[in-house]
DNA sequence: CGTTTATTCAATAACTTTATTGAATAATTG
DNA sequence: CAATTATTCAATAAAGTTATTGAATAAACG
């Protein structure tokens, strides 16, 4: 084999991975199974994208071995093919969030509209945790809590919030955590929270972060 | 902003950076530049490009932050943006030697063509360089073994191995290293070596993983 | 200060990617 | 085994990406 030829199938097959992910949707989509599994119709739902293009998206991504699924009755179940996808969007959102201003002000422009000024990274909450008085709040959808969460945290998702909140202290703290940076749920608990007065902060990392740094995971 | 415009907006510009990356020629620009610093010029007759082309996938990749360019007389210099730059590629590069079969497999065939049996990680060569024989062979282009290399290693550039076979001992060990795992000079250095009898193994990485994992670097 | 020269720009045609339909498929379950 | 249902396929139009040309630019240097 020439060597032209050959580095046009090396780095073309490379750029066929990269192209797996070059995309905003199959972004939100890994975003989304780092989570755990979930349905194409789910994924749908989540995405706000037709079920046909989900499967669509879904397809380029399993092309390249991103992402996998087993049968679970009528259901197909997609996941991240393995924990090299989760650093790689992870190294990838670290890019974006230190290197590049505009996408870090569109993060801090949403969050200042819902008056969520302060965040908490998992190495701060890891030692406010030693002490006592914080309560963990897990506003993901309950299925999400149920295949993996924080220790000692507290399933409330985000509709049930309000409905629930005797259950929260009114000194303290409150961190509420979610799926991770871009995710919404830990906004608009925080918000929430601060409108009636709860001593509430976000955590700036979500679920998939503390699993993937091998910190203690509880299951229900 | 609602949410479905904050997502759209957050992962619209994470896919941005993204498809800078996505282009196999990209790719190898940025393996290129791995190196060290390179003029437009340079970079199109190092990829085979048209200078016009290669200029604009340079913008491409600056207009994300993955490269940047600082004048040196007439040339325009271009270099890798920062550190993290590397770290995405090496991260790409291994996903694809370890889970992409397919990508594996061109690298071996390639190798097996040349007789490049053999080859030694970083890791590997650590261990032997504290035992003695082994002779360190650069077969970079001058320039690039000039803006840094391996401690005590031989710059021989392949077009000058031939001429040069009197300076290599014809027992102990010879590991050539070039710019990476795609990069070709090795296995020819190596190729080139075996059939005239010398004890030649290749390098699985190349100066810029060295480089990477802070080992001591020389420069002349 | 005009000439040289490296780099970028602009226009274009070929090709690729995307979301949208609505139909087809294939596995499950009663 | 037939009905159900989640998922995929196929066709298509719109939008985006790429390499190629040749001209334009802008910085450097005598």
């Amino acid at each position: 084999m020439e060597k032209r030829a050959y580095k046009d199938a090396v780095y073309g097959q490379l750029a066929d991975v990269t192209k797996a992910l070059a995309n905003p949707r199959r972004l939100e989509i890994v975003d989304l199974l780092a989570q755990g599994e979930f349905a194409v119709e789910d994924i749908a739902r989540e995405t706000g994208l037709s079920v046909a293009n989900a499967s669509q998206h879904l397809q380029v991504l399993k092309g390249v071995q991103l992402v996998s699924a087993t049968r679970d009755g009528h259901y197909l179940r997609y996941r991240l093919a393995n924990p090299d996808v989760y650093a790689a969007w992870q190294l990838l959102r670290t890019y974006g969030l230190t290197r590049q201003a505009s996408i870090a002000r569109v993060v801090q422009d949403f969050r200042t509209q819902r008056d969520v000024l302060e965040t908490l990274t998992i190495d701060e909450l890891l030692v406010k945790l030693d002490g006592e008085g914080v309560v963990l709040l897990d506003v993901r959808p309950t299925e999400e809590y149920r295949q993996g969460h924080l220790p000692r945290a507290v399933s409330m998702p985000l509709d049930e919030l309000l409905d629930r909140l005797g259950e929260l202290p009114r000194a303290g703290l409150i961190v509420a955590y979610c799926r991770g940076p871009f995710c919404v749920f830990a906004d608009e608990a925080v918000q929430q929270l601060r409108q009636r007065g709860y001593p509430a902060v976000r955590l700036e990392e979500g679920f998939p972060d503390w699993q993937h740094r091998q910190l203690p995971v509880e299951t229900v």
